[in-house]
DNA sequence: GTTTCGGTTCTTTTT
DNA sequence: GAACCGAAAC
C-alpha cells in the first residue's frame, strides 16, 4: 500500500516525519496532530524497510500506544504487528520479567498497588514504634519516597524539605523507608517506582543486557516527553546510546506531573543534550476555534523558561469562552445541566461534552444532580477499577498462588474469613514460615487446623479451589480461578457485606470475562498492575460504547478532545489548588494544567466560577475567582452571571 | 484477647 | 466512600 505523505499531512508535521536518523526533538503544542505525526513516523519508518520489532514506541498510557499501532497497521498493514509499544512502566516490566534474577528478585515478583504500599508502610510504623499522631501518615511518608527515587535524591534530603516546620525525626523516616524497601525484597514484590529503578539499574550493571537492547531498539520514539522523570530519561539515553536515533514528541507547555519527579527541563535541554539534534515545531492547530486558542496563548504567556510556541488557529471564528459566574456548586450544577440538555437538542451527542476538574471531589455534587437528571454520564473515578476492594479480594487468591511469598495477599484472603483478623492471620503466615505454596500440602493442613472454629467451614471450601489448581494446573485459566472463588465463597460473603452489591457483583463477572483474554495467570498478573483507569474502562465495556458525558480530572484528559468543554471550581484554592500553591513552581504548573484543560475544547468552553461553598459544619467557605481567570484580558471572554453570589 | 460494628472525619494530581 | 477510632460483642 502506498502512503500519500504529502497530501496527508501538512508541511510541519510532514517535516517531522521525514526527519533522517539522528536525535530528533518535535515541539508538537496542543492539536497540532502530534499523534497523527508519530503515526506516520511509524509507518514511514517500516515502509522504508525498518523492521517492526526494531521501533520502540513509549507512550504515557498503554491505551495511546493501541491506538497509534492500530492506526499504523491501518496505513501499512500487518508488518508494524511486531512493533514494542507501551508505557515506560510496561517497558521496564517485560524486560525485568526476563532478568530478575541477575538482580534477587525471583521472576514471580509481585507488583505492589497504592493500596499494598500503605498497607505495608503503616505495619512497619507500627512495628517501629513510630506510630503517633504526629508522625506523617503513610501516603505522606509513600509520597516522599516516591518524589526522592524519582528525582533521584536522598529521602533524608526530601525528607527534610518536606517536614522543615514540623517536629519530625527525619532519620525515622529514613528508618521507615529502609525497612519498606527491605520488606519489598523478602515479599519478592516491586512496587511502581521499583519497576522503573531496577531496570535502570539491571541495563547499567549488566553489559550483556543492556547491548542486547540497545541492538534491538533501533528506532525509539517517545511520546509526552515534557512528563518523564530523570529516570526515564536516563533510560531512553541507555537504551538509545547505540543507534541513536531517539525521536522524542512534547509540549513544555503541557508539563503537569513535576509532582511525581516528571521535570520539563528534560524536554528543554534536549537540544543541548544532543548536539546533532534536529528541532521541528508543529504550531498549526486543527482543534480549536481561534477564541479559544487566544486564551490559550494567553494564559501560559506569563510562565517563564519556556520554549516560544504560539497556537495558530485554522478554524472559523466563533465565540469567545464563557466565564459563568454561579453562587455555589448546585448553581454551577444547574447551569451545567441545562447546557447540556440545550446542546442534546441541538443534537450534539452526549460523548462530545466532557466535564473537567482539579480533584476528584469536586464533581461530588454534580455526579448526584446529574443522576437525578437522567443525564448519562461516565466518570473515570479516582479508585482505579483494579484497586476497589472486591476486585482486590479476588485477585488476592491469584496473586498466592502466583507469588507465594505475597504476604499481603495472604492476609487479604484469610481477612476476608469470618471471625480471623489481623492477628490470627500472623499467627497462621509464622506458623507456615511466611509461605503459603500451592503445592505444600503440609502447609495447607497445618492452615486448615490452625483456622479458628467459625471460619473453617469457609476454609475448607477455599482450599479446594487451591487443590484444583494444583491438580488440575488451572494455573493456565485465570477465569475459572476467578470463577470457583466467587461461586465458592465470594458471591455470598458479598451479598452479606456490601450495601451496593449487584454493582460489585457485575463488576466480577466484567472480571472473569476480563481474565478470559489470558493464558496464563502469570500474564494476567502483570497487565493487572500496570494497566490505568481508562484502559480498565475500554476492557470491561468495549461492547457497550454509551454516548455519555464524560467527567474526568484533567491529568486524566491529557491528550483528549471534546466539542463542548466545562471547567469546575475556578476559585484560587480549589483549582488553583492550595496545596500546590505552597509548592516551589506550582503556581506555574497549575496554570499549565489550565492551559492543558483550556486546549481540550473544539468549540465551546464554559469556565465555572462558583464564589460560595458550603462546609460540612454547616459554615460557608467564600471564594475568589482564580487568578487564572483573573489575569484574562475580558475582551476575549463572555461574561455570564447566574443565581446568587 | 480479638473481632466486629458504628460513628466520625476528610478529599490534589497517577504509572 | 473509605479510613480511623473507640466501644460492644464474641
Amino acid at each position: 500500500m502506498h502512503i500519500d505523505f504529502e497530501n496527508e499531512l501538512n508541511a510541519e508535521q510532514l517535516a517531522a516525519v521525514k526527519a533522517g536518523d539522528g536525535p530528533v526533538l518535535v515541539l508538537a503544542a496542543a492539536g497540532t496532530g502530534k499523534t497523527r505525526t508519530l503515526v506516520y513516523r511509524v509507518a514511514y519508518l517500516v515502509e522504508g524497510g525498518v523492521p517492526a520489532d526494531h521501533i520502540l514506541l513509549l507512550t504515557f498510557t498503554n491505551k495511546a500506544a493501541r491506538e497509534m499501532l492500530d492506526r499504523a497497521r491501518e496505513l501499512v498493514g500487518p508488518q508494524v504487528s511486531g512493533l514494542w509499544g507501551g508505557t515506560f512502566h510496561h517497558l521496564a516490566n517485560r524486560i525485568l520479567r526476563r532478568n530478575a534474577e541477575a538482580l534477587g528478585y525471583q521472576v514471580d515478583y509481585s507488583i505492589l498497588d497504592s493500596d499494598d504500599q500503605r498497607t505495608l508502610v503503616k505495619r512497619i510504623v507500627e512495628e517501629l514504634g513510630l506510630k503517633d499522631k504526629s508522625f506523617p501518615k503513610p501516603d505522606v511518608l509513600l509520597s516522599v519516597f516516591s518524589y526522592a527515587v524519582n528525582t533521584e535524591q536522598l529521602v533524608e534530603d526530601v525528607a527534610m524539605d518536606r517536614f522543615e516546620n514540623h517536629p519530625v525525626e527525619v532519620g525515622d523516616i529514613v528508618r521507615v523507608y529502609h525497612a519498606y524497601e527491605d520488606r519489598k525484597k523478602n515479599l519478592n514484590a516491586m512496587d511502581f517506582d521499583d519497576i522503573l529503578t531496577n531496570c535502570l539499574m539491571l541495563l547499567e550493571g549488566n553489559e550483556k543486557v543492556r547491548e542486547r537492547y540497545q541492538e534491538r531498539f533501533r528506532y525509539i520514539l517517545v511520546d509526552e516527553y515534557q512528563d518523564t522523570n530523570s529516570i526515564q530519561y536516563k533510560l531512553v539515553e541507555l537504551l538509545a546510546a547505540k543507534h541513536r536515533n531517539v525521536l522524542v514528541v512534547g509540549d513544555d507547555f503541557q508539563s503537569i506531573y513535576s509532582w511525581r519527579g516528571a521535570d520539563f527541563r528534560n524536554i528543554i535541554n534536549f537540544p543541548d543534550k544532543y548536539e546533532d539534534a534536529q528541532v521541528y515545531k508543529l504550531e498549526t492547530n486543527y482543534r480549536s476555534v481561534p477564541e479559544i486558542l487566544n486564551v490559550a496563548n494567553e494564559c501560559i504567556a506569563g510562565n517563564p523558561e519556556q520554549f516560544q510556541k504560539e497556537l495558530r488557529a485554522v478554524r472559523e471564528q466563533h465565540r469567545p469562552p464563557y466565564v459563568v459566574r454561579v453562587g455555589d456548586g448546585n448553581q454551577q450544577a444547574d447551569y451545567i445541566i441545562d447546557k447540556i440538555q440545550e446542546y442534546a437538542r441541538e443534537g450534539r451527542p452526549y460523548n462530545d461534552m466532557a466535564i473537567l476538574y482539579r480533584s476528584h471531589f469536586h464533581a461530588m455534587e454534580l455526579q448526584l444532580n446529574l443522576t437525578r437528571q437522567r443525564i448519562p454520564y461516565v466518570i473515570t473515578s479516582g479508585v482505579r477499577f483494579f484497586e476497589q476492594a472486591h476486585i482486590k479480594d479476588a485477585c488476592a487468591i491469584m496473586r498466592i498462588i502466583h507469588n507465594p511469598a505475597d504476604e499481603l495477599s495472604f492476609t487479604r484472603l484469610l481477612g476476608l474469613l469470618p471471625g480471623v483478623g489481623p492477628k490470627t492471620v500472623m499467627k497462621i503466615w509464622n506458623l507456615i514460615d511466611q509461605r503459603f505454596s500451592v503445592a505444600n500440602l503440609t502447609a495447607r493442613l497445618k492452615v486448615q487446623d490452625a483456622m479458628p472454629k467459625k471460619a473453617k467451614p469457609t476454609w475448607e471450601k477455599i482450599d479446594r479451589i487451591f487443590q484444583l489448581v494444583d491438580e488440575e494446573n488451572l494455573r493456565k485459566n485465570p477465569s475459572e480461578i476467578v470463577f470457583l472463588f466467587n461461586d465458592i465463597f465470594y458471591d455470598q460473603y458479598a451479598i452479606e457485606t456490601f450495601d451496593n452489591y449487584p454493582r460489585r457483583s457485575e463488576d466480577i463477572e466484567e472480571l472473569i470475562n476480563y481474565c478470559g483474554q489470558f493464558d496464563t495467570l502469570d500474564e494476567f498478573l502483570n497487565e493487572l498492575a500496570l494497566v490505568t483507569n481508562l484502559e480498565a474502562e475500554d476492557a470491561k465495556g468495549s461492547e457497550q460504547q454509551e454516548d455519555a458525558v464524560r467527567l474526568s480530572t484533567i491529568h486524566q484528559a491529557k491528550g483528549l478532545e471534546f466539542g463542548v468543554v466545562f471547567v469546575l471550581w475556578l476559585t484560587d484554592g480549589m483549582f488553583p489548588s492550595g496545596r500546590s500553591l505552597e509548592e516551589l513552581e506550582g503556581e506555574s504548573e497549575e496554570r499549565r494544567l489550565f492551559y492543558v484543560v483550556t486546549t481540550r475544547a473544539k468549540d465551546d468552553l464554559h469556565l465555572m466560577v462558583p464564589s460560595y461553598r458550603r462546609q460540612r459544619d454547616g459554615g460557608v467557605q467564600y471564594y475568589n475567582p482564580s487568578r487564572f481567570v483573573q489575569e484574562l484580558d475580558e475582551t476575549l471572554l463572555s461574561e455570564v452571571e447566574r443565581g446568587y453570589f
